[in-house]
Parts: structure tokens; C-alpha cells; sequence
RNA sequence: GGCUCGGUGGCAGAGUGGUCAUGCAGCGGACUGCAACUCCGUGUACGCCGGUUCGAUUCCGACCCGAGCCUCCA
């Protein structure tokens, strides 16, 4: 099975071919530790896991790295802020980022290098590019050189003249050039800092990032993925410095996703629309959240509402509810993933909505199949959503669970199901039909068939 | 202003030069003690205007609208 994906440097798609045979290495930019993840941030986390999902089934080594920038501007603000210490800070949010991604069935990648743990090799980049004059010290910074760089703004498409027509904010003194960029900055006395050459400081974003993946990936990896918005500068200029420090390729597929609408607007503090994922978890499961980012395919822009979330909801419901019919069946089937429809659709550079789609076809098989054909239909139900990170629970659990479900327990809606059953036998059916209206009140839906009654939650 | 990228039926969202997305919702029917689930049926959708073409939602051009980036925001 030929794997394509769209490149952003070329702007078309391409096949996939590992630099090394069978061994893929992937770096997506991880969060800055200063406050809650918002569901913007889940996308890219969301989207590069099913990538990461995808490529494990096909090559033997797949190396995933996801950073955490530990040092940065913000954390500082946000320490002072609070009055804790920069350590409080970046591990609480630490710590919550993972169990917010690992509510969304977001695998651990490989590695999670941490910023502050990777200086030495950051300092070591800085003095390469100094030497060979892509870089410069000016007061007290390290200052990269755009115009050192034949094809600086190749990937964003810009060139250095675009740049200096759109630049309205005013130019720091210690710059040669305006959009030369910050490789060492110096740090105050009450901000964390490392000594280096050109004194005590701190790294620039971008270095981190190039650096990391020279230390823990190598000088050229196969696919570096993160949101539009880190295509410049970000992106560009982790390009710039790790091309000049050691030559030939950096990055072979640049990726990125497209942003999350909120009711139809942008998401920003100012318009009071941010949506943490830690505050959806509350009202919606992780795997509903999951379900919705992966509707739309992971470059087209998205509106998220509570519209998608309840249909997420729903939609889900109803493949589980399609699992739960066959959820005595034992699996022992091989599914032979090349010929599938919606294992194409992923290879066809993640197309997770046909993926989607292929699996309503595939439940609505199995409501018809006969005993025979059951066990490779959910097998191969089973291996899309495995793909995808969903459909992975027991049916009945989800079914019967929920973030809700503290509103009527368990042994009280068996207890009314139970007296339903008896009602019914003795034909009383007022008091069946009130025992519905009753737990369906209660968002209990009930389900009757010849082997008895199943009951779920809204 | 520059560079990228979008505008598809009530909603979400694929895709294609010429009968089909898909899901949710709606409507009609079957099934059911009543329901739910399931099944069957059901929608003159492709921003606007030109052009190319036997034929365009799909290609080309202009326009309108929206988004992202233009120094640290997924």
C-alpha cells in the first residue's frame, strides 16, 4: 500500500518514502507549558496520531517525537503571575496536556524531549552557525542572518522583500536585518537562564526545535507536522538553522493542519470562545472529541459546535450500538488492511471522513450479513477504528456510560427495566409505557428485542 | 499591502469533467403491544460572473466573501 501525503513545500501530494527503509521518524510541534490546551491544540495532536497509527502498520521503526517547550516568555509571565516557581508551572501543565491527549486516545509518542533538557546541543548549534557566519552576536544576543540563506521563505513562500514590505512593527536596534531572528537571548537575573559564550541567557523557539531533532532524530527526518499558523516563522526558520548548521535536508514532508472555527469565529480570548479540552471533557468523552476533530479532513478548516459534538455523539453511539449486536462474536479473523476501502482512504493522506464513511457502510453490511460473514465484518470495523483511535471500548460500556451517568445508576434503571419485563408479561402495558417515559426522562433509551430488553444513555 | 488557503443541500463534511459521497436532522413506509434499534423510500447542493468544452460544482480568468501568516499563536 502506497502512502501519499501532501507535502507543504510542494504544495501537491507525494508518495511516501522513508529516507531510511522502513524506519520513519516524525516530529510534531508539542505545547508551551504555561496554560490549559485548548481543542485547537488537540487537532494537530488528534491528526498526527492517526498518522502515527497509519505509519506503524506499515514500516517496522517508527519514531515519533513531540516537544515541550519548558522555557519561554510566557511561562514566565505566567509563574509571576501566580507566584510559583517556573517548575510548578511547566509541570502542572505538563502533566495535565498528557491526561488531556490521552483522553483522546492520543498514543505517547516515542520521545517527548523537553526544551531545558537540551541545551548543550542548542549552545552547540548556536557556535556552528556563528562559525559559519549565519549567525551573529549583537548585545548580548545571538542573532540569525537571513541574508545568509539563499532561499530563506522557500516554504512559506515569501521572499526577504515581501518581508520588508510587511513589516510595520519597528525593527530592533541590535538587528542587521529585520527579519533576522533570536538564537540566544539574554536572560535577567530572576529569569532561568544558561551560561553560554555570549552570557547567561536563554534559547529561542526556534532553535529548540532544530536542535532536538538533530539530538534525537538526526539531521534529516522524514515528517515534521504542526498547525498552519507555524509555517512562518516558525517552521521557516527552523529550516534556515538547520540547513546552514549541517547542510542538505532537514525535513522531507512538511505537514500542517488548518485551524478550528468556534460557532462559525475564530477562537480567541477576546471573544470569549476558548475551548479547553479539559472543559469539553466535562460535558463530552474524550472519544467524542476525537471523532469530531477526525469529520473533517485535517487540512480543511473546521467549524466545531455543540451541533458536531451531539452528532459526534450520536454517530458514535450507533456504530457502538452496531458493535453491540455482535459482541459475542470471537475474533480470530485476519483483516488484510491493503484492501481496504477505508485503510485507502487514510493512505490517500489521511482522508479520515471517507475512512468515516467507510465505516457506516460497513456497519450498515453488518446489520444484513448472515452469521458467517459477521465475524470479518467486525473485525474489519474494528481495525478501521482501531486506525482511527475510536470503537475500541466494550459496547456496553459506552453505551451505558458516560460523563452523565451519576443522574441514575446503573442498578436503578436495571431495577425499572426489570419491573418493565413483568409489567409486560402480565400485559400491563400503562405501567411498561410509564416505566419508558420514566428512565427516558432520565436520558435512559430502551431497547427491546427477542433476547430481552438493552437499555443505553442519550 | 504581500504570501498561502478556503467558500458544497437544514447542519457537519468528502469528492468528481458526463447516473451515488457519507453522517446527523426532517418526511413517508415496514417492523413493534407502544417505542427504540434496524430496514425501505425521500432532497432540481456545489459563492457570483464570464470563458474553454458536446457537457463544469469539478479546468481557466475576473469579482465578492471568509480564514491563516507577515517575528515566537495548533
Amino acid at each position: 500500500m502506497s502512502l501519499y501525503l501532501y507535502n507543504t513545500l510542494s504544495g501537491e501530494k507525494e508518495l511516501f518514502e522513508p529516507l531510511v527503509p522502513n524506519t520513519v521518524t516524525m516530529y510534531v510541534c508539542g505545547p508551551t507549558v504555561y496554560n490549559l490546551a485548548h481543542i485547537g491544540n488537540a487537532r494537530p495532536v488528534v491528526v498526527f496520531d492517526t498518522l502515527f497509527r497509519l505509519l506503524q502498520t506499515q514500516f517496522d521503526t517508527v519514531t515519533y517525537a513531540r516537544n515541550i517547550t519548558d522555557v519561554d516568555d510566557k511561562i514566565i509571565a505566567a509563574a509571576r503571575e501566580g507566584e510559583r516557581s517556573i517548575d510548578a508551572v511547566t509541570d502542572e501543565f505538563t502533566a495535565k496536556y498528557r491526561e488531556d491527549m490521552a483522553q483522546l486516545n492520543a498514543l505517547p509518542p516515542t520521545l517527548e524531549p523537553h526544551a531545558t533538557h537540551n541545551i548543550a546541543p542548542m549552545l552547540a548549534m548556536t557556535a556552528t552557525l556563528i562559525e559559519k557566519g549565519h549567525a551573529y552576536e549583537s548585545q548580548g544576543h545571538v542573532l540569525f542572518a537571513v541574508e545568509s540563506m539563499a532561499d530563506y521563505g522557500k516554504l512559506s513562500h515569501r521572499s526577504l522583500d515581501d518581508m520588508l514590505a510587511g513589516a510595520r512593527v519597528e525593527v530592533a536596534k541590535y538587528k542587521r536585518h529585520p527579519g533576522d531572528f533570536v538564537l540566544w537571548k539574554p536572560a535577567a537575573d530572576d529569569e532561568p537562564g544558561w551560561d553560554s559564550p555570549w552570557g547567561r541567557g536563554r534559547p529561542g523557539w526556534h532553535l529548540e526545535c532544530s536542535a532536538m531533532i538533530r539530538e534525537h532524530l538526526g539531521d534529516t527526518i522524514d515528517i515534521h507536522g504542526g498547525g498552519r499558523d507555524l509555517i512562518f516563522p516558525h517552521h521557516e526558520n527552523e529550516i534556515a538553522q538547520s540547513r546552514c548548521a549541517h547542510g542538505g535536508d532537514y525535513v522531507r514532508y512538511w505537514m500542517h493542519n488548518a485551524f478550528l472555527d468556534i460557532d462559525g469565529e475564530k477562537m480567541s480570548k477576546s471573544l470569549g470562545n476558548f475551548r479547553t479540552v479539559r472543559g469539553l471533557l466535562q460535558a463530552y468523552r474524550g472519544e467524542v472529541l476525537r471523532f469530531a476533530l477526525l469529520s473533517a479532513h485535517y487540512r480543511s478548516p473546521m467549524n466545531f459546535s455543540v451541533d458536531l459534538l451531539e452528532q459526534s455523539e450520536a454517530t458514535l453511539g450507533s456504530l457502538y450500538s452496531t458493535l453491540r449486536e455482535v459482541r459475542d462474536i470471537e475474533l480470530d479473523v485476519e483483516v488484510p488492511l491493503a484492501d481496504e476501502p477505508f485503510y485507502q482512504a487514510l493512505n490517500d493522506d489521511l482522508n479520515t471522513p471517507i475512512a468515516i464513511a467507510e465505516i457506516h457502510a460497513m456497519a450498515k453490511q453488518l446489520h444484513k450479513a448472515s452469521a458467517g460473514e459477521r465475524p470479518l465484518l467486525k473485525a474489519r470495523i474494528l481495525a478501521a477504528g482501531d486506525l482511527l483511535g475510536i470503537l475500541q471500548q466494550a459496547p456496553e460500556a459506552w453505551l451505558q456510560g458516560g460523563v452523565s451517568s451519576d443522574v441514575i445508576s446503573a442498578d436503578a434503571i436495571e431495577a425499572l427495566v426489570n419491573e418493565r419485563q413483568e409489567s409486560k408479561l402480565a400485559k400491563n402495558y400503562t405501567r411498561a409505557d410509564e416505566i419508558r417515559q420514566e428512565l427516558l426522562a432520565q436520558g435512559v433509551v430502551l431497547e427491546d428485542s427477542r433476547e430481552g430488553t438493552q437499555w443505553r444513555r442519550e
